[in-house]
DNA sequence: TGCACATCTGCAGAACTGTTCATATGTCGA
DNA sequence: TCGACATATGAACAGTTCTGCAGATGTGCA
């Protein structure tokens, strides 16, 4: 790392870098919106997420429907719980979980109808 | 004792995960998702992509930006070319790049949108 | 009360990711 | 053509993340 400011860094266009900065979000926000995107980052959770998207489901049915071991299951869990984004309900041995976060449903929801649209398009290049 | 059905899998409400697999996306595009998630899923990706919602920025501008090394910048771009999320175009020593994917920056912008909102709302955790 | 079940948790190894350092490539100006 | 510059790339190392395992917790039923 080295000096933002002063010595080192030569800009090109040292205006637009300027305004790019005020209009850059504060690190804190930057890093918990990197968060987000990074627990839909991960194949597993994101079809975890996809499978609660219709509604609650309990651990071993969603253990099936991602193929993951009940264990792996449960610990995905763990992590989209601790952050806020999916919430648990237990009913007797049985624990419920479902989409707890508006925003993140907004963008799974976004991602799957993307994912229709491109379908099979995987242009070489 | 153990398995009454044949694979060892009890389904608390095999209907739910029948018509959940049934809308399911395929594998690949669930794996595709989730890499886009995941590339927005670094702090420092994303500011890079911030950075260039209003228009093409060249390394060394990024890398003030983002307060990376300008090796660290350029294997981050590199990265996120490879995914056609950014596109780069030389002009003389120059390397400038712009965003080059409409779903990431739809995707970008509205994170930061969101950012705006959710503000200093900091629930513990 | 005791047992079976569903889920949770800590731990340790494996796999992945991002950074730096060193060096390579390509461009411009003298 | 040479040297300075901007960027790119490869290798290696450090930090993080995911998984399975083993055991813990909590619930319902006989």
């Amino acid at each position: 790392m080295q000096g933002l400011d002063e010595c080192a860094v030569r800009l090109v266009d040292p205006e637009r870098v300027a305004s790019v900065n005020d209009r850059m979000p504060a690190e804190d926000a930057i890093v918990d919106t990197a968060d987000v995107f990074s627990l839909l980052g991960d194949p597993r959770r994101l079809k975890l997420l996809v499978a609660l998207l219709d509604g609650e489901l309990c651990v071993c049915d969603l253990a099936a429907v991602t193929g993951l071991s009940e264990s792996a299951t449960s610990h995905a869990l763990r992590l989209l719980r601790a952050h806020r984004v999916v919430a648990a309900r237990r009913d007797g041995r049985n624990a419920f979980y479902r989409l707890d976060d508006a925003h993140v449903r907004m963008l799974v929801d976004l991602a799957v109808a993307h994912t229709e649209h491109t379908d099979a398009i995987h242009p070489e290049r």
